[in-house]
DNA sequence: CAGCGGTCATAAGTACAGGTTATGACCTCA
DNA sequence: TGAGGTCATAACCTGTACTTATGACCGCTG
């Protein structure tokens, strides 16, 4: 991935907002697993057993954890522990972050895989960025013991592995199906215009149109790349996307100059989830033009997927609109 | 929070997994903050020293990472250093982590705020829990230096603070606004049904009709809590809820309970995006009951919500469908 | 009431992860 | 060729988080 062309300039707003370093203010993971566990079995004990370190160093962990918060979170008796209030609510944020390194730890495991794994799973950047860690935690989740690889590449990589059987199942986003695979749609993929909250068109009124959008300088991923032929082709009526105001080669990158406000971006809204549920970011609603693709599985002709595949495929239906 | 009623058994299964605990498969949050920092400086020099530590301990750091997953993230080069493929798509799943971690942090911070804090929020628990720390996210990049203290508690509580000037804005969910407070709907809730992907009802073709529900046991909360006033108003006329199958203080126990397989259970859909992404619940089709309710920012009558209460209220707005 | 089984807290000792500084090798460019 | 950037290695230090051993408290039960 490239770096960003104008390193300390994006950079510095972003780094900002906190001063010190997020690891010194957020407990680890290790200490939001405990506390999950205790809110769960309602005993420091038990919980301590559950994730085999000593009832004291749990007592410690979770005292530890309060002092850094400044806040008590559960309630020893003698007979147990209880969350308190502010307990509960700490629980739940803790939530979010443990589902979160599950998926990472899910997708990891799977780009670890050896070339002998089970369920060798071959995928395009998108799906394997934003969905795959779901899929696969689910799939641990009914079929604990299958080991899954995962390799991500574009459409003719993917196509590349499964027609030599080096992959079991693929997922591609695009139009075209490659040669001598079969398909199945399983999502969609929309392209959002996206720009921080402070920017012009965050506060517009009503939609804008394809030709103001194509006029405007964004900020876009290098061409070739599959967002960037999507929405080259949608505005290709309106005479193309204007010269690019930045071009960088990672979806994180696109995102973090977004947010810093260095202008608006077109991205897949798969990519933008959190950003825009957390206000990060703001939805620009565009008029007339349909930057849309889909999302498939795809496999050799004449083999169905069977097995672990099979398993993940079914996953997949309905998991998307 | 309620102890599980039946700590071995769902335990075990929500155990299971991973076998070993989370946090020794996953690098903490300091190697993925750099990670991010690597992938958006291009260096690791640079990304040390915006994390305010030196050179080595950074380059040792990914190392050690990259020891851990097994899979070379960085492409290490006189002149910088560049993400390779596989760090690639590492970096974009740590991005999420680290961005439920800013959630944790934001809420966190506001909860841990002097009773002289520039901004006091009083939220219900659902908005507290899901709703706020995002918007907390977005309030500390608008206003960096704005401290916000957070008291979560029901409607009455809520109406209580404001009118006692102990809050300058409140956020409560429900059909009645309290006496005395004027509001604004910043959003809706709906309550789903949803169950683990193994169960019958995942499997239903068509969606479930009213009657059925209200004749089916059921993970529930506890009765007074906010959903389950909404589920027993919705199925009134069809001979109310059926004995619960469960009643669980938290969400996240009903999530829990839910995901391993207890049986359905009805929560707000605030609760569970990120379940249904990952397809640890599904969710199951209800004909003909609308369970629904407005979310809404409470203020006390004349006081017209100024400052930083003002920002806030305005990042909410239009933020939910 | 004594005693057992459960809770959590405290204390003392150890191990190691992650930090530091100092230095060296490598590449690029003026 | 030397200056300025990159990253890696080595030796050392320190604090955190763990361990085991123990004690205090509570409630149930014989």
């Amino acid at each position: 991935m490239t770096a960003d062309p104008r390193p300390g300039r994006a950079t510095a707003q972003l780094a900002a907002p906190g001063a010190a370093p997020l690891a010194h203010r957020v407990p680890d993971l290790g200490a939001l697993e405990l506390l999950l566990a205790v809110a769960r079995l309602g005993s420091l004990g038990r919980a301590a057993r559950e994730l085999g370190i000593s009832q004291p160093a749990a007592s410690g962990r979770i005292r530890a954890m309060e002092r850094l918060l400044g806040v008590a979170l559960v309630d020893r008796s003698p007979r147990g522990s209880r969350l308190t209030d502010a307990g509960a609510l700490v629980t739940d944020w803790a939530g979010r972050v443990v589902e979160a390194a599950e998926a990472f730890d899910a997708g990891a495991q799977a780009l670890r895989g050896r070339r002998d794994s089970r369920l060798r799973v071959a995928a395009s950047m998108t799906i394997a960025e934003y969905l795959l860690p779901g899929w696969l935690v689910a799939l641990r989740r009914a079929r604990p013991d299958t080991a899954v690889s995962l390799l991500a590449g574009n459409s003719a990589a993917v196509a590349e592995r499964l027609l030599a059987h080096e992959a079991d199942l693929g997922f591609v986003e695009g139009t075209a199906v490659p040669e001598g695979l079969d398909s199945a749609v399983i999502g969609h993929d929309r392209l959002l215009v996206v720009a921080a909250p402070g920017h012009p068109w965050a506060r517009r009124r009503g939609p804008i149109d394809p030709g103001e959008l194509a006029g405007t300088a964004l900020i876009l991923r290098e061409p070739g790349s599959g967002t960037r032929q999507v929405l080259d082709a949608g505005l290709a009526p309106y005479g193309g996307v204007a010269e690019p105001l930045l071009e960088l080669a990672s979806t994180t990158a696109l995102k973090a100059a977004a947010v810093s406000g260095a202008g608006p971006c077109v991205l897949s809204e798969l990519a933008v989830g959190e950003e825009l549920a957390a206000h990060r970011l703001v939805k620009v609603p565009v008029e007339g033009v349909r930057l849309r693709r889909d999302l498939r599985a795809v496999w050799p002709v004449g083999t169905r997927p069977a097995g672990p595949a099979r398993d993940l495929l079914s996953l997949t239906r309905g998991a998307l609109e």
